[in-house]
RNA sequence: CGGGGUGUAGUGUAACGGCUAACAUGUCUGUUUUGGGAACAGAUGACUCCGGGUUCGAAUCCCGGCACCCCGACCA
């Protein structure tokens, strides 16, 4: 991708209405725009990201099952009406349209997706059954806040999964956690599996998972050893206390929350008459589990978790590009045009290997300027072609977040990103 | 929803109740420049959030609204 031509905006100074870091260096790169609270657009360079995440999630949810359908984001009220959800959730976006029907925005679908379920499911023979969907949420939130922490409108995987047997459905939990785990890690982010309250929908506890950082919102307390981790909701335990299991000091965190995993049981297929005929030809409710992932958020929580105070830091499976491609004038017109003729041969050959690049091709800035917004792009590996290393018959590689920049001879540098 | 704060060119800031609302940055035109946000010259850009009021005169004071941010509550 040539920089001249792509639609990134990098700006100099963060708006004074942001205060997250988040939101201060996703704008300032020109990742995203905010269109009011809690409401963002997903510029190409942050559509790129959110792309990735998205993938990710997509991969590892395909792997335990999952199959991907998409549900209408306009909802009827009488579907929220069968659980009592249109009375009782307060940040249920509702309005009239010109007939002055009542509709719900979706804030989440497990009324939907229930209401598909019992027109199409009869027999255990159809069951286990898995599917997700990638979707735009809204929820009226009261405070939205944080950047892309906290909006009212976000994006979201969520995934429904339909069981025989309580059972069935505990071993499933086991595989989303594991896939969860694997989910988070690729997208470069640690997370703490945290005892949380089962919500309306059960009282057995949901889990959550949490992603540690001063600028969190939810309070984790974990044991070192990782056989304790709770959220601060359903505990009285705190910092110092002594670990239950094992006896060492509990340690008090600050967290995002960026996945949760529900046990929903038999509330919503009882409500809405979802039921199967067993193998005995008895008819029974079918048991249901949620499992939701905040995608959006991910893409603020990375931003909050992995930056210094130049830019960001993208963990390679998300980042929009993988390497940034800098060349600097040279003053000499024949050194110059070396350097170009070179550079561009190198984004050919980058492009031939497909490794993702980002081709800073302007002329008319500043080598310093374009450091700058490199380091604030925050992609991971950043290649300089100038006149210094030409002259050493090399190019400059540097990792982003690392302070040293190597020379290397030019086809080095492929060999170490095809890693 | 309770409490607090802030609204002035795209962005960041300034302006005693009193001249044509200033400076920086960005953007555009030229010249020059290119290893950490270069220099000069010129240009562009604001119904000072909206509505009312006080006053000879309001960006500035008062009232009402709206928007945004922060703390709390809330968070399937």
């Amino acid at each position: 991708m040539l920089q001249s031509k792509y639609f990134i905006k990098t700006k100099k100074e963060a708006s004074s209405d942001e205060v997250s870091v988040n939101a201060q260096f996703l704008t300032r790169g020109g990742f995203i725009d905010k269109e009011m609270a809690g409401v963002y657009s997903f510029l190409p360079l942050g559509l790129r990201v959110l792309r990735k995440i998205e993938n990710i999630i997509r991969e590892e949810i395909n792997a335990i099952g999952g199959q991907e359908l998409l549900m209408p984001a306009l909802q009827p009220r009488e579907l929220w009406e069968e659980t009592q959800r249109w009375e009782e959730m307060d940040v249920l976006y509702r309005f009239q349209d010109q007939q002055k029907k009542w509709l719900a925005l979706g804030p989440t679908h497990e009324e939907v997706l229930t209401d598909i379920i019992r027109k199409n499911i009869n027999s255990y023979k159809d069951l286990p059954l898995y599917l997700f969907q990638i979707q735009t949420k809204f929820r009226d939130e009261l405070r939205a806040k944080a950047g892309l922490l906290r909006g009212r409108e976000f994006l979201m995987k969520d995934l429904y999964s339909f069981h025989e047997s309580e059972e069935d459905r505990k071993n499933y939990y086991q595989k989303a956690i594991k896939a969860y785990k694997k989910i988070f890690k690729r997208c470069g982010l640690d997370v703490l599996v945290a005892e949380a309250s089962g919500g309306a929908f059960s009282k057995e506890f949901s889990h959550e998972f949490q992603v540690q950082t001063p600028s969190g919102e939810d309070l984790v307390v974990f044991c070192p050893n990782g056989d304790f981790s709770k959220n601060k909701e359903i505990t009285d335990l705190r910092e110092g206390a002594k670990c239950p299991n094992c006896l060492a000091h509990l340690i008090d965190v600050k967290t995002i929350e960026v996945g949760n995993i529900f046990t929903l049981g038999t509330k919503f297929s009882e409500a809405m008459g979802a039921n199967f005929l067993d193998k005995n030809g008895q008819k029974k409710p079918i048991v249901m589990g949620c499992y939701g992932i905040g995608i959006s958020r991910i893409m603020g929580a990375v931003a909050e978790v992995n930056h210094d105070e130049r830019g960001i830091i993208w963990p390679e499976e998300i980042a929009p590009f993988k390497t940034h491609l800098i060349s600097i004038t040279a003053k000499d017109k024949k050194t110059d045009q070396k350097v170009k003729n070179t550079t561009k041969k190198t984004y050919k050959e980058l492009l031939d290997l497909d490794i993702e690049v980002l081709y800073d091709d302007r002329t008319e800035i500043s080598a310093g300027a374009k450091f700058a917004d490199s380091d604030l792009l925050g992609i991971p590996f950043r290649i300089v072609i100038s006149e210094k290393t030409l002259a050493k018959n090399s190019v400059e590689i540097r990792k982003r977040g690392e302070e040293k920049a190597k020379l290397v001879k030019i086809k080095e540098i492929f060999r170490k990103l095809k890693i």
